[in-house]
DNA sequence: TGTAGCATTGACGTTAACGTAAACTGCAAG
DNA sequence: CTTGCAGTTTACGTTAACGTCAATGCTACA
């Protein structure tokens, strides 16, 4: 259990975005008796997965998709069905950015790679 | 050579999108006599480097640096070698993403692998 | 027990990346 | 010629994702 004021420091991002990741539902930490927040090893979980789906350019409501399906508590066969479904969707979308990013990759290292025969032949 | 709405069909993008790249220095079309825009092969390249550095994150910052990288039209030793060096330090970036993300979909993998041994076992 | 230093909840401000509407222009078809 | 569509500029509007400030509440520590 570790204050807000530590994930912020922990994670490099602001209090204020943090409690505005629980405002709109994407953190729910315990309080304390005198009502400050206290996050849990699930809740920095979450904060990470938060983050790294920001770093990869995923909205705050996609990334809130993606929370329900990492969240280990369902039960029930029915939606554990539409999770998988929803999952591997979703892991199709990751597979493509990665492909597409893979390619990317390649055109800037041709690129360099003939800068640098540029730079060596004049 | 294509009219703004063709590039827009093409890109699924609005024309006010394409406007504001021109407005902001990420393209540079020309225009004919009635003054209307004309896209060549490279304004259409670059609206594809925008719009595929958007889907990973990147601001438009970010990829108004990397247009510079990727326009060819550079000469003199010293701008190459700057160039260079800031095309591999890019280079890294996107590396990361791609482990990162890769890492991501390793973890998804295994979520749904669990869960799906969950189904079959109840 | 006082006080420095985090914490809390509003509430309004800000910025990037467009959306939207208005007023105007150029061109092709009937 | 005019009708109508596609395009142009100008300018104000919008939304997500926070920033910032004010007023107030805990709480550890000298």
């Amino acid at each position: 259990m570790i204050s807000i004021s530590q994930l912020s420091e922990d994670f490099d991002v602001t209090t204020r975005t943090i409690r505005y990741y629980e405002e709109i539902g994407l953190l729910s930490p315990e309080r304390t008796d005198g009502n400050r927040r206290m996050y849990s090893n699930k809740d920095i979980a979450r904060l990470k997965l938060i983050v790294r789906g920001k770093k990869y350019g995923f909205n705050l409501d996609e990334i809130k998709e993606m929370i329900v399906l990492f969240d280990k508590d369902r039960s029930g066969k029915a939606q554990m069905k539409k999770t998988i479904t929803y999952g591997k969707k979703k892991l199709e979308e990751v597979n493509e950015r990665i492909e597409e990013l893979q390619q990317m990759k390649t055109e800037m290292e041709v690129l360099l790679w003939e800068f640098e025969n540029r730079l060596r032949n004049e």
